[in-house]
DNA sequence: GGCCAGGACACCA
DNA sequence: TGGTGTCATGGC
């Protein structure tokens, strides 16, 4: 057994398999439409959305945030779950309008409350608002979902069974540069498919026989 | 044909 | 706080 810190296990992660550069998308608003439409959905179900929205709106915000319900629900429909996340994308996207979605503007004028301002917006919970700071406000914070719970039961600890458990757990984050963090959550969940599916999977990987300290 | 995916929320005790 | 049902679609 080989015991490693949380960012000794990122430079594992990353060597053994390569940087994954996420968010996969080219532009805020597509991040911020991703996160939505890939809540507890595949993501091959989210590209076809995507595909949708980048045709009406070119993924400009001013025009996302003016759609008609209606015809937003259409353009997502293949991800599932439309009546909600047209609600939370345009909530999202008219929250976003109120400062001309300027990012910077943003993150300035909320300041230690954007968290708070996030998880206010209808179809944003703990996940997607620390997703969106993490791709969108640039802020490296840890993203504690299921298969990062999943993966540091894996690594020996105990007790990490929901979203807030694991990110209290999580103190030492300071040494991850922006990028770092990215990368991280990144390789978590690309790391989740292929070796987390299954119960023994993670057997298989390059990193069965270690444990993590917090 | 059932199970599940890169959650969130309302409701309940 | 913590557990459960619901929301929807497409791939396997």
């Amino acid at each position: 057994m080989t015991t490693v810190t949380l960012y000794q296990l990122f430079k594992k992660m990353l060597a053994g398999m390569g940087p994954q550069g996420w968010w996969p998308a080219d532009t805020k608003s597509e991040i911020i439409v991703g996160a939505i439409l890939v809540q507890n959905t595949n993501w091959n179900n989210v590209k076809k959305s995507l595909a949708n929205v980048e045709t009406s709106t070119g993924f400009q915000p001013e025009l996302i945030a003016r759609l008609d319900m209606n015809d937003l629900m259409a353009l997502i429909q293949p991800s599932g779950f439309h009546k909600n996340k047209s609600k939370a994308i345009l909530e999202v996207f008219q929250w976003l309008g109120v400062h001309d979605f300027d990012f910077n503007q943003i993150k300035q004028h909320h300041g230690e409350n954007l968290r708070r301002e996030l998880l206010k917006l209808h179809g944003i919970g703990e996940e997607t608002a620390d997703v969106l700071l993490l791709y969108v406000f640039d802020e490296p914070v840890f993203v504690a979902d299921k298969y990062d719970q999943q993966l540091f039961t894996a690594l020996g600890l105990a007790g990490l069974t929901n979203y807030r458990k694991l990110k209290k757990r999580i103190h030492q984050f300071d040494e991850f540069s922006l990028t770092e963090a990215q990368e991280f959550h990144g390789l978590i969940d690309e790391f989740g498919k292929l070796y987390l599916r299954k119960a023994d999977y993670f057997n298989e990987s390059f990193l069965a026989g270690y444990t993590i300290k917090l």
